[in-house]
DNA sequence: CTTGACATCCGAAACGTTTTGGAGTATAAT
DNA sequence: ATTATACTCCAAAACGTTTCGGATGTCAAG
């Protein structure tokens, strides 16, 4: 069995009240005893027991994160990039973290963050891929319940959130993409019932205009942020009658998809076609060709998510209680050269 | 502030001992009592509180799982599908997972996991990529406390586990590649420290032995099984004097990074060169060319691994108590054609 | 000799639950 | 009338902490 601060107390003499607060470094107890109590808790192997602290503090120093990911999902490097981030930045705070999986949008879910809330499972909820109209965020919100979101939402509530400008980041991205001479550009849009489904689409549509060219939707097509979802939606956009000759995906994984599609039908991209991604995982260096793609940190913000979140745990001030990130557009093979290189 | 059982004990007049009973269903309270306290305590919203249910019961109802990745490691798809399948196995046990990640070897690692076990804050711990060596385990045994690993260990201990067949994944894939007509086959081992890479290498050696392939120590490469690892290695192999003509290579990833390697140099995949990965990744099937490997079903296995490690905890008996699942060679692009179909 | 201040310690309650061991009452068997 | 048998219920202890509100003793100042 293991040691609690009643063996600590028995072995020294001493109270269990005072032997808690030696531990916990009370000014109240004499310099030397305090000394002897730490040595002997520590001869003795004493860990404290986390369970019994969480319910007398009523703090159970976990934070809570529900993947929003199917099995169909999962491939995407970008929630496991998340899940570190977000844990090793809880684990500087001395903070555990609590994962679940849930299908978005499927009715369990309200069961799943209902447990993690009401069972006092955690101090705080992270919110990722936020909804146009998010039912976590206005759940969480009416229990009071801390959180952050790693995105933001279509009405004007007040909650902390963090994310990335994704419709400047597709706005550079078609910009670019015109300057290198393309008049066609396709958009492999994620689902439009997230929220930034409809930031970056836009920012597409921002870019077209300010650039004289007319939007037409049968370029604009939606699919699951997978492969195959890229791959399937390539396909259609190939099959137009004026098919595009560049085009912007959801994510990374779509545009891998969106490539193979295209090389199944013997374009080369870079040269026949231009394709580019968003996220830029890992991978995205290593594909071939290479792929161009708007860069968000993912890792970074997910350790930042879990920091601010704790923040508020703690009853601290924001400096600021919604933040901005920009993106940035990594070129690499995938879109190709401009039209005159082409020659 | 929430409901708790006294608050439903004063409102339905009954003692807080006889709503604890009348919720968990004994049979020692009257059925029409039971109804009445179960839909007061629906009414009044109540939720357990899952942290005194824990301290009572001495039993979080919880797995712990350490990623054992460093932020270089984490675009490994791998992880987050094992993490899903460990979660969503732990969930059909209601049961959670709780999540930290610690780079391998690091000496910090014995802190994380004293920090699960000794402050009670698992019911059990899924152990992942198990070292030839494994002091994880060792240190767990050592406390007998409940654990099952993906992976076995060099020494004969006998502990619950659940692993691939490598040895004879890589033996299939080799001798695959012999029947094509390659005679010169690289390897590109993962850390030798790691157990898998030597039954891997095991199997490798056994397949060149059987077929009457003298075994070249300098195509054996170790690096790190990420997409640079297997960049990094490709092109050591590539730079021999005689170079394979077919490599073989610890994971997916590094597979992706080495056909990159490949392609850089002018080679055609499948065509100058053979290659075959080893996890069968989602991503496999999307890569150009698309990747021959050998299939593990990390989600299935995942779950497995959670809701036999649920079993233990909760004292059953086994059918087996190690576990050892055929890998499946998924034949596509990367391995090529045969040399007389090449002409 | 009081008084107050300070340093050091501790008993008991509390956090929200489960469980033990029985109490009380009604009904059936002897 | 007594004993046995169910059936309902509950007080209190326990899980391992932390914290509130003192208690005790020592010492210097008045």
């Amino acid at each position: 069995m293991s040691v609690t601060l009643k063996d600590i107390a028995r072995k020294v003499g001493y109270s269990v009240t005072t032997v808690s607060r030696a531990l916990n470094d009370y000014d109240d107890v004499n310099e030397e005893t305090k000394q002897l109590i730490k040595r002997v808790a520590q001869e003795m192997g004493y860990h404290p027991h986390v369970i019994a602290q969480s319910l007398q503090r009523r703090r159970t120093n976990t934070v809570g994160f529900i993947v929003p990911a199917t099995k169909r999902y999962l491939s995407d490097p970008y929630f496991l990039e998340l899940i570190a981030g977000i844990g090793d930045g809880a684990a500087s705070c001395d903070f555990d973290l609590l994962v679940s999986t849930c299908k978005p949008m499927c009715p369990k879910e309200r069961l799943v963050y209902e447990r993690m809330v009401q069972g006092h499972r955690v101090d705080g909820i992270v919110v990722a891929r936020t909804r146009c109209n998010d039912e976590r965020i206005a759940y969480l919100m009416s229990e009071g319940f801390p959180l952050i979101a790693f995105g933001r939402i279509a009405s004007e509530l007040d909650f902390p959130y963090l994310d990335v400008d994704g419709e400047e980041g597709v706005y550079e991205a078609v910009k670019y993409l015109i300057g290198l001479g393309h008049r066609r550009i396709g958009f492999i849009a994620p689902s439009m019932y997230l929220m930034f489904a409809e930031h970056r689409l836009a920012g597409y549509k921002r870019a077209l205009q300010d650039n004289g060219l007319e939007f037409d939707p049968v370029l604009v097509v939606e699919g699951n942020l997978t492969q195959s979802g890229g791959y399937q939606r390539m396909e259609q956009l190939l099959d137009l009658e004026e098919p595009p000759t560049a085009v912007v995906t959801g994510n990374d994984l779509m545009a891998f998809g969106a490539m193979e599609a295209a090389q199944k039908r013997g374009l080369v991209v870079g040269l026949d076609i231009a394709v580019i991604g968003f996220d830029d995982v890992p991978l995205a260096a290593y594909f071939h060709p290479t792929l161009t793609t708007i860069r968000q940190p993912i890792y970074d913000i997910g350790k930042m998510l879990s920091q601010t979140l704790i923040k508020i745990i703690n009853g601290e001030e924001l400096a600021q209680r919604q933040i901005i990130l920009q993106p940035e557009l990594v070129i690499r093979e995938s879109s190709g050269v401009s039209s005159w290189e082409r020659g």
